[in-house]
DNA sequence: GTCGATGTTATCAA
DNA sequence: TTTGATAACATCGA
């Protein structure tokens, strides 16, 4: 579910909740959601004031002043929502930090895919899913893409959802961005022209800026952290609409598979040798 | 009831 | 290095 702009979007809508906050005890209801990390771990955070709560990647950090923080992945169905300590829980309910002024964030997350980890904010470099990320899309300056790029090879849309190429760019953003820089998703990076590989960078920064300004993309279970829907889905341009008129030269919208993931793009505008 | 699809990604084999 | 298949899980819609 959520990818770069929709957990940029959860993160501003729960900081002004969350910042100077004082927990008063973290309740994990699913033990699995740690992975490999002990439950005990988590009595460290009583207590502690929320320092900051910021995104890397698709990934939320929560840093408090005692110089430890918590680790969030919301892989395709995780929520982060605040809500008072009085609200019956959602039914997925997998993890619940009580605030002192009454007030609860929960991760709610019924496949069960996400996680959730604590670490200390000075050793994010020890952490294998933090160390692996590339770049955040949005603080590349081009020069430094274009050179990224020219080490690579592969198929276009492969890179793009690669988070150790870039960090935060998901299956929905991947195809939009493909569409806004008429390249097929299919194209060997190592075959772009100077001109294409500015006009991805460019449909890079200009997607997920558009996308981040909507609040994200609701299909389904997406929400913010107060609950709200994105507005995102209202200017999808191929994502989902296979079979549909392309809204730049009206030909068909294909949907193929590609590494096991949907792939939409139109065949006219977006050409196999552009 | 069954089947296929869903916004993520680790892992394995080729 | 890259790719595709698979698995983790629950829900929804046809």
């Amino acid at each position: 579910m959520p990818e770069l702009p929709e957990v940029e979007t959860i993160v501003r809508s729960l900081r002004p909740y969350l910042v100077g906050q004082k927990i008063k005890f973290v309740r994990l209801i699913h033990r699995p959601l740690l992975r490999n990390s002990q439950p005990s771990e988590l009595r460290k955070f009583r207590g502690g004031r929320v320092w900051c709560l910021r995104r890397r990647g698709k990934m939320i950090l929560l840093d408090i002043e005692k110089g430890l923080s918590l680790l969030f992945h919301l892989k395709m169905t995780g929520c982060l929502l605040m809500s008072s300590q009085k609200s019956v829980p959602y039914k997925h309910t997998r993890l619940m930090i009580s605030f002192e002024d009454g007030k609860e964030l929960r991760f709610v997350d019924p496949r069960k895919f996400g996680f959730v980890r604590s670490l200390k904010t000075e050793g994010e470099e020890d952490v294998a899913e933090l160390r692996k990320l590339g770049p955040e899309p949005l603080n590349l300056e081009f020069e430094t893409f274009a050179r990224m790029i020219r080490q690579r090879r592969g198929r276009l849309k492969s890179l793009l959802v690669n988070q150790s190429f870039l960090a935060g760019i998901g299956n929905i953003y991947a195809d939009e961005i493909c569409f806004e820089a008429k390249l097929h998703p299919t194209l060997d990076v190592s075959q772009l022209r100077p001109g294409q590989v500015r006009r991805l960078w460019e449909a890079i920064r200009f997607i997920l800026k558009r996308a981040i300004v909507a609040r994200g993309t609701s299909l389904r279970n997406y929400r913010d952290g107060v609950g709200q829907a994105g507005g995102f889905q209202h200017f999808l341009r191929v994502y989902g609409r296979e079979g549909e008129a392309c809204f730049r030269c009206r030909a068909k919208i294909v949907r193929l598979r590609l590494a096991g993931r949907s792939t939409h793009f139109c065949p006219r505008c977006q050409r196999q040798t552009a």
